[in-house]
DNA sequence: CCTGACTTCCTACAGACTGTAGTAGTTGGT
DNA sequence: ACCAACTACTACAGTCTGTAGGAAGTCAGG
């Protein structure tokens, strides 16, 4: 679980060397792209489904059975999504928290814009006061924890 | 820069019905991409620059002089940068700040994976204690302040 | 065992985005 | 007026994305 994490890192982390090519090879833009973090967002919220179970989710006719297959096994070569033979279909469940996918997505972000520095990113979500009352107070208690744990 | 987010979800939302086009309408991938990011980390670094000082900043020959133009000019048409007009070349700078594009990044994240709510995002940031002992005592100053502030 | 209804697999494809850079045209300074 | 430097316009290949069609495989029922 951890280790898909670190491979991810990996991945991202190399600059990679370009040679005689005209065009470097790049990182993957984007870990999870928009359409496939939607069927993600359904895995999470309704744990296993098949193609046809996801589909139906979707809006009557909003996307074709065959669209959202693509969109789940690339999400499974991904490495975001399991899958387990049910009879003839395949039945698939995420293989990564929501969490996961945040935490990652703020790394990139961190890398991106500060340097790798989280720091800045709690800063500026906590400065454009995007926060209520009560997050305010969550934090804090997550923060005493923090202190008294250790 | 609401406005953007609510007319992709708005598109998103509807079935979009896609006549003869194969392909629907996407919104921008990344607002900005990777190597014109380099370029605005330097116009942040050291303020104003021509073509050819940002140049200067790459290690010899990385990058060819039309390279770093073309990024500069993308950056300028996307509204991240401005040129001023000194003597036969322009001069570049930075129109938004580091903060702000950080604000629209953890925006984007916000959207993608949490429904657009920022606690969790911050949440996570505390959780993987990736905050040092001062970033924590940092935090908590600017919760009092915000606290105390209304 | 054959058929129908589903499934999965493989392939396709057009549009957008990126990173990189060449060429031609302009222009300020001497 | 000339030239070096600068900008403007154009190019292009690789990748990613969203979307989906068609072929091939497979249980359930007859």
């Amino acid at each position: 679980m951890v280790g898909l994490v670190l491979a991810w890192a990996s991945l991202v982390g190399r600059g990679v060397v370009r040679a005689g090519s005209v065009c470097m090879a790049r990182r993957p833009r984007k870990a999870v792209a928009d359409a496939e973090l939607e069927v993600l967002h359904l895995l999470w919220e309704h744990g296993e489904a098949t193609v046809r179970g996801l589909l139906e989710r979707f809006p009557e006719g909003a996307r074709a059975y065959t669209t959202v297959q693509t969109l789940v096994t690339r999400l499974e070569q991904k490495g975001y999504v399991t899958s387990r033979k049910d009879g003839r279909a395949l039945v698939y469940s995420a293989r990564v928290a929501r969490d996961e996918v945040l935490a990652s997505e703020l790394d990139e972000v961190a890398s991106r814009v500060t340097g790798g520095k989280a720091t800045p990113l709690m800063l500026n979500l906590v400065e454009n006061n995007r926060l209520s009352k009560d997050d305010i107070a969550q934090l804090r208690a997550m923060l005493d924890r923090l202190d008294a744990s250790e």
